[in-house]
DNA sequence: TAGGATACCTACTGGACGGTATGCGTCCGC
DNA sequence: GCGGACGCATACCGTCCAGTAGGTATCCTA
């Protein structure tokens, strides 16, 4: 198995490549051509890992859900966690190509609806989960729509991303998030809860 | 001049269907053949109005300046103007598609960057002001970053809007709408302003 | 009613793009 | 030490697309 090292290199390079490529381009303006060079592939090794510019992006997709996989709260605070979830993908987005492409690429609806709608649901599983676990332990306000704040959440978290991104080349990123959790928190969380909570980035 | 009233029908035919496929494909994915089809037009026809894709895509990002410049405020207070903004832009993205058009064009980045950023700007001056003026009647809270707010807000109406798109065809903008003011205005206005407002969408 | 401008139509072109076919070296198992 | 699969390279193909060239009908003016 020591020669697939190489395979998997090559492997690795393209899907990075794609995903810079899709991230600054989008989907349909985004060339081969385009990934080949910056992969330093030719398109025989391209077509070999990957079918078809789809299977490539859905491919590039894959590695967001692999991310908030891979991502584990610190806090015992339900609350804290999502704050500090946010921060993290904020950090990756800025540092992370594969997040970044599949970002774009979830954004963009028209191609594949179905992997789209399936990557949002999973962060607003993740965001619903921890706010459930907070209004257990009594943090939220009474009477708070749980499915509609994870909603509200998510929505603003990837428009605030995406304007960041515009205006910015998303370098105030992480202000804007520490802006978002100022102006959102007290309407979610009850005071003597919003007390406890760190709301700019824990190193 | 009778003659020119045609001229101006198919004009406006080609910006419509270029607008909703801009709007359904996004710039790159989008053929100038299908807007032909659309708008029931000759290439000679759209040519003769528009010198080119790029020149069609902003002529459509134009559109979306003349809808903020065409919506007036209703209401003497300046929050509830805000709600009131964002409500008809939410109306405006289900029924005009030009609006749509221009939103989609102006979230992808990449191909006309000046245009984009304009328009974002245009969104937070008016949002700015809005809150500017609530901040003089002093209805919001003291020490609330107005250009952070304004940031925030323009974000996350971009954000709530492009899930609804993604997740529902944006048939559940307006309840998302309401869950956002719902659960951003407590961070933003003060209580005694807050119960003078009215949250949903008003007829 | 001539004649020019306006508004449009049709046929075409050059280029780029995604994808394929086929060939070639290299390493691994036996 | 060799056969075959693995991993890649190169040349090529058919398609589609934005844009153009040049013609034509309609109308407005004088």
């Amino acid at each position: 198995m020591a020669r697939q090292a190489r395979a998997l290199a090559t492997r690795q390079a393209v899907l990075v490549a794609a995903a810079e490529v899709f991230d600054e381009r989008g989907y349909a303006a985004a060339t081969m051509s385009e990934i080949l060079d910056r992969a330093g592939v030719t398109k025989g090794a391209l077509y070999f890992h990957f079918h078809s510019k789809e299977d490539l992006a859905l491919a590039v997709i894959e590695g967001q859900g692999a991310w908030i996989s891979g991502w584990a709260p610190a806090s015992d605070s339900p609350v804290q966690n999502l704050i500090d979830l946010g921060y993290a993908f904020a950090r990756a987005l800025q540092t992370d190509p594969l997040v970044r492409g599949s970002i774009r690429l979830t954004i963009e609806h028209g191609s594949f609806t179905q992997p789209q709608i399936a990557a949002y649901q999973g962060w607003m599983d993740t965001v619903g989960e921890l706010l459930e676990r907070a209004q257990e332990a009594g943090d939220l306000h009474p009477g708070v729509d749980l499915a509609a704040a994870s909603g509200v959440i998510t929505g603003a978290v990837t428009g605030i991303q995406l304007s960041s991104q515009v205006l910015a080349g998303r370098q105030d990123l992480i202000q804007r998030m520490s802006d978002l959790w100022t102006l959102l928190l007290p309407g979610l969380v009850q005071p003597h809860a919003l007390a406890r909570l760190s709301v700019a980035e824990r190193g």
